[in-house]
DNA sequence: GTCAATTCACATGAAAGAGACCACGGTCTAGTG
DNA sequence: CTAGACCGTGGTCTCTTTCATGTGAATTGACGA
Protein backbone atom coordinates (compact mmCIF):
# COMPACT_ATOMS: atom_id res chain seq x y z
CA UNK A 1 0.00 0.00 0.00
CA UNK A 2 1.64 3.23 -0.63
CA UNK A 3 1.41 5.68 1.49
CA UNK A 4 -1.32 8.11 -0.04
CA UNK A 5 -1.61 9.97 3.62
CA UNK A 6 1.29 11.84 2.67
CA UNK A 7 0.47 12.38 -0.91
CA UNK A 8 -2.74 13.95 -0.02
CA UNK A 9 -1.24 15.84 3.18
CA UNK A 10 0.92 17.34 0.60
CA UNK A 11 -1.54 17.83 -1.75
CA UNK A 12 -3.66 19.86 0.88
CA UNK A 13 -0.34 21.57 2.42
CA UNK A 14 0.19 23.02 -1.54
CA UNK A 15 -1.07 26.55 -1.95
CA UNK A 16 -3.39 25.96 -4.90
CA UNK A 17 -3.04 28.00 -8.15
CA UNK A 18 -6.95 28.06 -8.52
CA UNK A 19 -9.18 30.76 -6.70
CA UNK A 20 -12.40 30.18 -8.64
CA UNK A 21 -11.72 27.21 -11.39
CA UNK A 22 -15.76 27.56 -12.64
CA UNK A 23 -14.98 31.27 -14.43
CA UNK A 24 -13.01 28.99 -16.94
CA UNK A 25 -15.25 26.12 -17.48
CA UNK A 26 -17.34 25.91 -20.64
CA UNK A 27 -20.75 26.14 -19.13
CA UNK A 28 -19.68 29.25 -17.25
CA UNK A 29 -21.86 32.54 -17.67
CA UNK A 30 -19.71 35.93 -17.21
CA UNK A 31 -21.63 38.87 -15.55
CA UNK A 32 -19.58 41.24 -18.73
CA UNK A 33 -19.16 40.29 -21.96
CA UNK A 34 -16.02 42.07 -23.36
CA UNK A 35 -16.15 43.33 -27.15
CA UNK A 36 -19.77 42.40 -27.60
CA UNK A 37 -21.86 45.21 -26.37
CA UNK A 38 -23.20 45.71 -29.78
CA UNK A 39 -24.90 42.27 -30.01
CA UNK A 40 -25.82 42.14 -26.69
CA UNK A 41 -27.78 44.82 -26.98
CA UNK A 42 -29.58 44.30 -30.09
CA UNK A 43 -30.56 40.87 -28.86
CA UNK A 44 -32.07 42.66 -25.86
CA UNK A 45 -33.74 44.65 -28.26
CA UNK A 46 -35.41 41.94 -29.97
CA UNK A 47 -36.24 40.10 -27.16
CA UNK A 48 -37.56 43.02 -24.86
CA UNK A 49 -41.20 42.45 -26.36
CA UNK A 50 -41.24 39.52 -24.71
CA UNK A 51 -41.47 41.08 -21.04
CA UNK A 52 -44.75 42.91 -22.71
CA UNK A 53 -46.10 39.68 -22.89
CA UNK A 54 -45.87 40.30 -27.19
CA UNK A 55 -43.96 38.07 -29.15
CA UNK A 56 -40.32 38.80 -30.36
CA UNK A 57 -39.26 38.57 -33.69
CA UNK A 58 -37.36 35.09 -34.19
CA UNK A 59 -33.39 35.41 -34.00
CA UNK A 60 -31.26 33.77 -35.73
CA UNK A 61 -26.99 33.88 -34.71
CA UNK A 62 -24.52 33.01 -36.84
CA UNK A 63 -21.02 32.54 -36.07
CA UNK A 64 -17.97 30.65 -35.15
CA UNK A 65 -17.34 28.29 -32.36
CA UNK A 66 -16.03 30.43 -29.48
CA UNK A 67 -17.77 33.74 -30.71
CA UNK A 68 -20.07 34.12 -27.97
CA UNK A 69 -23.05 33.17 -29.33
CA UNK A 70 -24.31 30.92 -26.81
CA UNK A 71 -22.85 32.67 -23.83
CA UNK A 72 -24.77 36.28 -25.04
CA UNK A 73 -28.21 34.07 -25.71
CA UNK A 74 -28.03 32.92 -22.23
CA UNK A 75 -27.01 35.75 -20.67
CA UNK A 76 -29.76 38.08 -22.39
CA UNK A 77 -32.33 35.42 -21.46
CA UNK A 78 -31.05 35.07 -17.98
CA UNK A 79 -31.35 38.57 -17.67
CA UNK A 80 -35.26 38.33 -18.58
CA UNK A 81 -36.55 35.68 -17.04
CA UNK A 82 -35.08 37.23 -14.38
CA UNK A 83 -37.14 40.43 -14.44
CA UNK A 84 -39.96 37.71 -15.91
CA UNK A 85 -39.73 36.08 -12.40
CA UNK A 86 -39.97 39.65 -10.19
CA UNK A 87 -42.89 40.67 -12.58
CA UNK A 88 -44.63 37.16 -12.11
CA UNK A 89 -44.18 37.11 -15.97
CA UNK A 90 -45.68 33.85 -17.63
CA UNK A 91 -42.02 33.17 -19.50
CA UNK A 92 -40.12 30.02 -20.45
CA UNK A 93 -37.04 30.00 -21.69
CA UNK A 94 -35.74 26.84 -23.00
CA UNK A 95 -32.62 25.99 -23.94
CA UNK A 96 -31.80 22.90 -25.94
CA UNK A 97 -28.38 22.23 -27.72
CA UNK A 98 -29.23 19.95 -30.65
CA UNK A 99 -25.89 18.32 -31.03
CA UNK A 100 -25.97 16.24 -28.04
CA UNK A 101 -26.40 12.98 -29.26
CA UNK A 102 -29.56 11.32 -27.98
CA UNK A 103 -30.23 14.49 -26.46
CA UNK A 104 -32.04 16.89 -28.90
CA UNK A 105 -30.95 15.80 -32.17
CA UNK A 106 -34.23 14.39 -33.44
CA UNK A 107 -37.84 15.96 -34.06
CA UNK A 108 -39.08 13.32 -31.80
CA UNK A 109 -36.44 13.92 -29.00
CA UNK A 110 -36.36 17.53 -29.44
CA UNK A 111 -40.76 17.55 -28.61
CA UNK A 112 -40.12 15.35 -26.03
CA UNK A 113 -37.09 17.28 -24.17
CA UNK A 114 -39.28 20.46 -25.08
CA UNK A 115 -42.25 18.35 -23.03
CA UNK A 116 -39.86 17.53 -20.08
CA UNK A 117 -39.25 20.94 -19.57
CA UNK A 118 -43.34 21.59 -18.88
CA UNK A 119 -42.77 18.50 -16.47
CA UNK A 120 -44.43 15.83 -18.63
CA UNK A 121 -42.56 12.74 -18.70
CA UNK A 122 -42.28 11.35 -22.28
CA UNK A 123 -40.55 7.48 -22.99
CA UNK A 124 -37.79 8.34 -25.21
CA UNK A 125 -39.02 5.93 -27.55
CA UNK A 126 -41.96 3.93 -28.58
CA UNK A 127 -44.64 6.42 -29.43
CA UNK A 128 -45.74 7.89 -32.91
CA UNK A 129 -44.10 11.79 -33.20
CA UNK A 130 -47.52 13.24 -33.90
CA UNK A 131 -48.77 11.40 -30.94
CA UNK A 132 -45.83 13.39 -28.97
CA UNK A 133 -46.83 16.44 -30.45
CA UNK A 134 -50.80 16.17 -29.16
CA UNK A 135 -49.95 15.44 -25.86
CA UNK A 136 -47.83 18.18 -25.60
CA UNK A 137 -49.54 20.74 -27.63
CA UNK A 138 -52.42 19.73 -25.48
CA UNK A 139 -50.84 20.16 -22.25
CA UNK A 140 -48.98 23.30 -22.90
CA UNK A 141 -51.63 24.96 -24.46
CA UNK A 142 -53.69 25.17 -20.87
CA UNK A 143 -52.72 28.49 -19.75
CA UNK A 144 -51.28 31.45 -21.81
CA UNK A 145 -47.17 31.55 -21.88
CA UNK A 146 -44.62 33.17 -23.95
CA UNK A 147 -42.02 30.62 -24.70
CA UNK A 148 -38.57 30.98 -26.03
CA UNK A 149 -36.77 28.45 -27.55
CA UNK A 150 -33.27 28.14 -28.02
CA UNK A 151 -32.13 25.65 -30.48
CA UNK A 152 -28.19 26.25 -30.25
CA UNK A 153 -26.28 24.17 -33.06
CA UNK A 154 -29.55 23.59 -34.91
CA UNK A 155 -27.60 23.44 -38.05
CA UNK A 156 -27.07 19.90 -36.81
CA UNK A 157 -30.41 18.87 -36.09
CA UNK A 158 -31.45 20.14 -40.14
CA UNK A 159 -28.83 18.44 -41.19
CA UNK A 160 -30.11 14.77 -38.90
CA UNK A 161 -33.71 15.50 -39.56
CA UNK A 162 -34.60 18.19 -41.82
CA UNK A 163 -36.48 21.64 -41.76
CA UNK A 164 -40.05 19.76 -40.80
CA UNK A 165 -39.43 20.59 -37.61
CA UNK A 166 -38.92 24.24 -37.62
CA UNK A 167 -41.91 24.55 -40.21
CA UNK A 168 -44.11 22.38 -37.19
CA UNK A 169 -42.25 24.96 -34.69
CA UNK A 170 -43.49 27.91 -36.38
CA UNK A 171 -46.81 26.86 -36.68
CA UNK A 172 -47.44 26.58 -33.30
CA UNK A 173 -48.07 30.03 -33.45
CA UNK A 174 -51.23 29.76 -35.67
CA UNK A 175 -52.48 26.50 -34.12
CA UNK A 176 -52.69 27.07 -30.29
CA UNK A 177 -53.97 30.44 -28.69
CA UNK A 178 -52.78 30.56 -25.69
CA UNK A 179 -48.82 30.27 -26.63
CA UNK A 180 -46.76 32.84 -28.46
CA UNK A 181 -43.32 30.88 -29.52
CA UNK A 182 -40.75 32.67 -30.27
CA UNK A 183 -37.33 30.66 -31.59
CA UNK A 184 -33.50 31.77 -31.76
CA UNK A 185 -31.58 29.27 -33.91
CA UNK A 186 -27.92 29.46 -33.22
CA UNK A 187 -25.41 27.71 -36.19
CA UNK A 188 -22.10 27.69 -36.92
CA UNK A 189 -22.80 26.99 -40.12
CA UNK A 190 -23.64 30.24 -42.13
CA UNK A 191 -24.43 28.17 -45.57
CA UNK A 192 -27.02 26.05 -43.95
CA UNK A 193 -30.38 28.63 -44.17
CA UNK A 194 -29.36 28.20 -47.78
CA UNK A 195 -30.70 24.51 -48.45
CA UNK A 196 -34.21 24.66 -46.81
CA UNK A 197 -37.76 25.59 -47.45
CA UNK A 198 -38.29 29.10 -48.11
CA UNK A 199 -40.89 29.33 -46.43
CA UNK A 200 -39.17 28.38 -42.92
CA UNK A 201 -36.34 30.71 -43.73
CA UNK A 202 -38.87 33.76 -43.91
CA UNK A 203 -40.74 33.22 -41.03
CA UNK A 204 -37.82 31.73 -38.42
CA UNK A 205 -34.97 34.47 -39.72
CA UNK A 206 -37.01 37.46 -38.97
CA UNK A 207 -33.57 38.93 -37.22
CA UNK A 208 -30.77 37.93 -37.80
CA UNK A 209 -27.12 38.61 -36.26
CA UNK A 210 -23.46 37.58 -37.30
CA UNK A 211 -20.96 36.85 -34.55
CA UNK A 212 -17.44 37.47 -36.06
CA UNK A 213 -14.22 35.88 -34.30
CA UNK A 214 -12.55 37.59 -31.93
CA UNK A 215 -9.05 38.76 -32.18
CA UNK A 216 -5.98 38.04 -30.55
CA UNK A 217 -6.35 41.28 -28.50
CA UNK A 218 -9.72 40.80 -27.68
CA UNK A 219 -9.43 37.00 -26.57
CA UNK A 220 -6.70 38.67 -24.33
CA UNK A 221 -9.11 40.79 -22.78
CA UNK A 222 -11.62 38.04 -22.12
CA UNK A 223 -8.86 36.13 -20.80
CA UNK A 224 -7.50 38.80 -18.37
CA UNK A 225 -11.30 39.46 -17.26
CA UNK A 226 -11.43 35.52 -16.24
CA UNK A 227 -7.96 34.88 -14.70
CA UNK A 228 -8.55 37.65 -12.01
CA UNK A 229 -11.13 35.72 -10.88
CA UNK A 230 -9.89 32.09 -11.67
CA UNK A 231 -6.58 32.67 -10.34
CA UNK A 232 -4.83 33.48 -7.05
CA UNK A 233 -2.71 36.70 -7.65
CA UNK A 234 0.83 36.74 -9.55
CA UNK A 235 0.01 32.69 -10.21
CA UNK A 236 -0.44 33.66 -14.37
CA UNK A 237 3.47 34.80 -15.66
CA UNK A 238 4.09 37.31 -17.65
CA UNK A 239 2.95 36.49 -21.18
CA UNK A 240 1.34 33.30 -20.77
CA UNK A 241 -2.07 35.22 -21.94
CA UNK A 242 -0.94 35.90 -24.51
CA UNK A 243 0.07 33.08 -25.93
CA UNK A 244 -3.03 31.36 -25.62
CA UNK A 245 -4.88 34.07 -27.03
CA UNK A 246 -2.53 33.29 -29.84
CA UNK A 247 -3.05 30.03 -30.13
CA UNK A 248 -6.64 30.56 -30.09
CA UNK A 249 -6.41 33.23 -32.81
CA UNK A 250 -4.66 31.05 -34.90
CA UNK A 251 -8.13 28.99 -35.01
CA UNK A 252 -9.90 31.24 -36.02
CA UNK A 253 -10.57 33.11 -32.80
CA UNK A 254 -12.17 30.84 -31.09
CA UNK A 255 -12.85 31.71 -27.32
CA UNK A 256 -13.81 28.47 -25.52
CA UNK A 257 -10.09 27.21 -26.65
CA UNK A 258 -8.03 30.04 -24.99
CA UNK A 259 -10.04 29.02 -21.86
CA UNK A 260 -9.96 25.72 -21.97
CA UNK A 261 -6.16 26.06 -22.74
CA UNK A 262 -5.36 28.04 -19.73
CA UNK A 263 -7.36 26.09 -17.67
CA UNK A 264 -5.57 23.12 -18.43
CA UNK A 265 -2.67 24.85 -18.14
CA UNK A 266 -3.71 25.75 -14.64
CA UNK A 267 -4.51 22.29 -14.00
CA UNK A 268 -1.28 20.53 -15.42
CA UNK A 269 1.48 23.32 -13.59
CA UNK A 270 -0.63 22.57 -10.35
CA UNK A 271 -0.04 18.91 -11.07
CA UNK A 272 3.47 19.57 -11.80
CA UNK A 273 3.76 21.18 -8.14
CA UNK A 274 4.54 24.86 -9.52
CA UNK A 275 3.17 27.75 -7.97
CA UNK A 276 3.09 29.42 -11.23
CA UNK A 277 1.61 29.37 -14.58
CA UNK A 278 4.34 29.58 -17.30
CA UNK A 279 4.46 29.72 -20.92
CA UNK A 280 5.72 26.10 -21.21
CA UNK A 281 2.61 24.58 -19.23
CA UNK A 282 0.72 26.00 -22.61
CA UNK A 283 2.47 23.62 -24.79
CA UNK A 284 1.66 20.69 -22.81
CA UNK A 285 -1.67 21.87 -22.43
CA UNK A 286 -1.84 21.67 -25.74
CA UNK A 287 -0.76 18.75 -26.54
CA UNK A 288 -3.10 17.31 -23.47
CA UNK A 289 -5.99 18.50 -24.70
CA UNK A 290 -5.43 17.24 -28.35
CA UNK A 291 -4.75 14.03 -27.08
CA UNK A 292 -7.53 13.65 -24.73
CA UNK A 293 -9.52 14.71 -27.65
CA UNK A 294 -8.91 12.36 -29.80
CA UNK A 295 -8.60 9.66 -26.88
CA UNK A 296 -12.19 10.55 -26.53
CA UNK A 297 -13.29 9.79 -29.69
CA UNK A 298 -11.59 6.45 -29.36
CA UNK A 299 -13.10 5.58 -26.60
CA UNK A 300 -16.56 6.80 -27.23
CA UNK A 301 -17.09 5.50 -31.21
CA UNK A 302 -17.95 2.33 -32.07
CA UNK A 303 -15.38 -0.75 -33.08
CA UNK A 304 -15.63 -0.03 -37.41
CA UNK A 305 -14.58 3.87 -36.49
CA UNK A 306 -11.68 2.42 -34.30
CA UNK A 307 -10.51 0.01 -37.23
CA UNK A 308 -10.91 2.67 -39.50
CA UNK A 309 -8.63 5.19 -37.28
CA UNK A 310 -6.09 2.05 -36.91
CA UNK A 311 -5.74 1.93 -40.74
CA UNK A 312 -5.42 5.48 -41.06
CA UNK A 313 -2.64 5.92 -38.86
CA UNK A 314 -0.82 2.45 -40.22
CA UNK A 315 -0.85 3.42 -43.32
CA UNK A 316 0.45 7.54 -42.32
CA UNK A 317 3.03 5.57 -40.60
CA UNK A 318 4.75 3.85 -43.42
CA UNK A 319 5.01 6.79 -45.77
CA UNK A 320 5.15 10.51 -45.77
CA UNK A 321 2.83 10.40 -48.84
CA UNK A 322 -0.23 11.24 -48.82
CA UNK A 323 -2.86 8.64 -48.57
CA UNK A 324 -6.25 8.11 -50.59
CA UNK A 325 -9.45 6.30 -49.48
CA UNK A 326 -9.05 3.23 -51.29
CA UNK A 327 -5.59 2.74 -49.72
CA UNK A 328 -7.34 2.93 -46.36
CA UNK A 329 -10.27 0.54 -47.35
CA UNK A 330 -7.74 -2.20 -48.42
CA UNK A 331 -5.73 -1.71 -45.06
CA UNK A 332 -8.82 -1.84 -42.95
CA UNK A 333 -10.11 -5.04 -44.65
CA UNK A 334 -7.30 -6.86 -43.77
CA UNK A 335 -7.33 -5.54 -40.26
CA UNK A 336 -10.96 -6.60 -40.64
CA UNK A 337 -10.23 -10.00 -41.20
CA UNK A 338 -7.33 -10.12 -38.60
CA UNK A 339 -9.81 -9.47 -35.93
CA UNK A 340 -12.88 -11.89 -37.44
CA UNK A 341 -14.77 -8.38 -38.53
CA UNK A 342 -17.04 -8.34 -41.40
CA UNK A 343 -15.99 -5.72 -42.93
CA UNK A 344 -18.57 -2.74 -44.00
CA UNK A 345 -18.59 -1.54 -47.43
CA UNK A 346 -16.71 1.59 -48.74
CA UNK A 347 -19.61 3.18 -48.92
CA UNK A 348 -19.56 3.07 -45.10
CA UNK A 349 -15.92 4.07 -44.75
CA UNK A 350 -16.14 6.71 -46.94
CA UNK A 351 -18.94 8.41 -44.28
CA UNK A 352 -17.02 7.44 -41.46
CA UNK A 353 -13.78 8.60 -42.80
CA UNK A 354 -15.75 12.06 -43.37
CA UNK A 355 -17.11 11.69 -39.69
CA UNK A 356 -13.56 11.56 -38.47
CA UNK A 357 -12.69 14.52 -40.22
CA UNK A 358 -15.70 16.11 -38.84
CA UNK A 359 -14.27 15.69 -35.40
CA UNK A 360 -10.97 16.99 -36.13
CA UNK A 361 -8.70 13.99 -36.09
CA UNK A 362 -7.76 13.91 -39.36
CA UNK A 363 -7.87 15.97 -42.42
CA UNK A 364 -9.78 15.21 -44.87
CA UNK A 365 -9.80 16.76 -48.34
CA UNK A 366 -11.83 15.77 -51.71
CA UNK A 367 -8.84 15.95 -54.47
CA UNK A 368 -9.31 14.97 -57.75
CA UNK A 369 -6.40 13.28 -59.74
CA UNK A 370 -7.53 13.79 -63.21
CA UNK A 371 -7.76 10.85 -65.09
CA UNK A 372 -6.76 8.95 -61.68
CA UNK A 373 -9.91 10.02 -60.28
CA UNK A 374 -11.40 11.64 -57.39
CA UNK A 375 -10.56 10.69 -53.63
CA UNK A 376 -9.98 11.87 -50.91
CA UNK A 377 -6.30 13.22 -49.37
CA UNK A 378 -5.99 12.05 -45.91
CA UNK A 379 -3.94 13.53 -43.14
CA UNK A 380 -3.41 13.49 -39.71
CA UNK A 381 -4.80 16.33 -38.02
CA UNK A 382 -2.91 15.29 -34.57
CA UNK A 383 0.42 16.06 -33.39
CA UNK A 384 2.75 13.14 -34.30
CA UNK A 385 4.27 13.17 -30.68
CA UNK A 386 0.94 11.56 -29.58
CA UNK A 387 -0.02 8.77 -32.41
CA UNK A 388 2.38 5.68 -31.12
CA UNK A 389 0.50 6.07 -27.92
CA UNK A 390 -2.85 6.57 -29.09
CA UNK A 391 -1.95 3.37 -31.26
CA UNK A 392 -1.43 1.57 -28.96
CA UNK A 393 -4.50 2.04 -26.91
CA UNK A 394 -6.54 1.00 -30.36
CA UNK A 395 -4.48 -2.18 -30.47
CA UNK A 396 -4.75 -3.16 -26.86
CA UNK A 397 -8.92 -2.34 -27.54
CA UNK A 398 -9.18 -4.38 -30.48
CA UNK A 399 -7.08 -7.11 -29.26
CA UNK A 400 -4.62 -6.75 -31.76
C1' DG B 1 -0.82 23.61 -80.03
C1' DT B 2 -5.87 23.60 -78.90
C1' DC B 3 -10.11 21.74 -77.64
C1' DA B 4 -13.64 18.68 -76.35
C1' DA B 5 -14.50 14.00 -75.10
C1' DT B 6 -13.20 10.36 -72.17
C1' DT B 7 -12.15 8.14 -68.00
C1' DC B 8 -10.92 7.01 -63.43
C1' DA B 9 -11.86 6.31 -58.47
C1' DC B 10 -14.12 7.51 -55.77
C1' DA B 11 -17.78 11.15 -53.61
C1' DT B 12 -22.40 11.91 -52.67
C1' DG B 13 -27.51 10.89 -52.34
C1' DA B 14 -31.55 8.29 -51.60
C1' DA B 15 -33.90 4.51 -50.10
C1' DA B 16 -34.53 0.74 -47.67
C1' DG B 17 -33.32 -3.12 -44.30
C1' DA B 18 -31.80 -5.07 -39.87
C1' DG B 19 -31.87 -5.09 -35.16
C1' DA B 20 -32.28 -2.73 -30.74
C1' DC B 21 -35.34 -0.38 -27.98
C1' DC B 22 -39.93 0.90 -26.33
C1' DA B 23 -45.27 1.82 -25.43
C1' DC B 24 -49.68 0.24 -25.75
C1' DG B 25 -53.50 -2.88 -25.64
C1' DG B 26 -55.19 -7.42 -25.41
C1' DT B 27 -54.97 -12.08 -23.52
C1' DC B 28 -53.65 -15.40 -20.24
C1' DT B 29 -52.51 -16.93 -15.59
C1' DA B 30 -52.45 -17.34 -10.85
C1' DG B 31 -53.69 -15.58 -6.57
C1' DT B 32 -57.42 -13.59 -3.73
C1' DG B 33 -61.91 -13.08 -1.58
C1' DC C 1 -62.32 -10.48 -9.74
C1' DT C 2 -57.89 -8.51 -10.33
C1' DA C 3 -52.88 -7.76 -10.62
C1' DG C 4 -49.22 -9.10 -13.08
C1' DA C 5 -46.89 -11.79 -16.91
C1' DC C 6 -46.66 -12.31 -21.60
C1' DC C 7 -47.48 -11.56 -26.30
C1' DG C 8 -48.12 -8.94 -30.90
C1' DT C 9 -48.23 -4.65 -33.18
C1' DG C 10 -46.50 -0.51 -34.39
C1' DG C 11 -43.44 3.12 -33.60
C1' DT C 12 -38.33 5.47 -33.31
C1' DC C 13 -33.34 5.30 -33.92
C1' DT C 14 -28.82 3.92 -35.39
C1' DC C 15 -25.92 1.66 -38.39
C1' DT C 16 -25.54 -0.45 -42.81
C1' DT C 17 -26.18 -2.00 -47.48
C1' DT C 18 -27.71 -1.36 -52.18
C1' DC C 19 -28.34 1.12 -56.09
C1' DA C 20 -27.77 5.30 -58.64
C1' DT C 21 -25.84 9.36 -59.90
C1' DG C 22 -22.26 13.02 -59.77
C1' DT C 23 -17.68 15.04 -60.50
C1' DG C 24 -12.87 17.48 -61.50
C1' DA C 25 -9.04 17.35 -63.99
C1' DA C 26 -5.28 14.37 -66.32
C1' DT C 27 -5.25 12.05 -70.51
C1' DT C 28 -6.44 11.11 -75.10
C1' DG C 29 -7.24 11.80 -79.68
C1' DA C 30 -9.12 14.56 -83.37
C1' DC C 31 -8.55 18.78 -85.56
C1' DG C 32 -6.54 22.68 -87.75
C1' DA C 33 -2.51 25.87 -88.18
Amino acid sequence: MVELNNFFNDYLDQEPLFKNKKVLQSNYTPSTIPHRDEHVKTIAGILAPALRMEKPSNLFLYGKTGTGKTVISKYVTSQILQIASEKKLPIEIIYLNCKLKRVADTEYRIISQLAKEFGLDIPPTGLPTDEVYKIFLRHIDAEKKLIILVLDEIDQLIKKAGDEILYNLTRINFELKNIELSIIGISNDLLFMDNIDPRVKSSLSEEELVFSPYNALQIQDILKERAKIAFREGVVREGVIEKCAAYAAREHGDARRALELLRVSGELAERKGKKYIGIEDIDDAEEKIERDRVLDVVHTQPKQFQLTLLSILDVSDVSDEPIFTGDIYEVYKSFCSKVGLKPLTQRRISDIIAELDMLGIINARVISKGRYGRTREIKLGIPSSTIPNIRNILKEGLNL
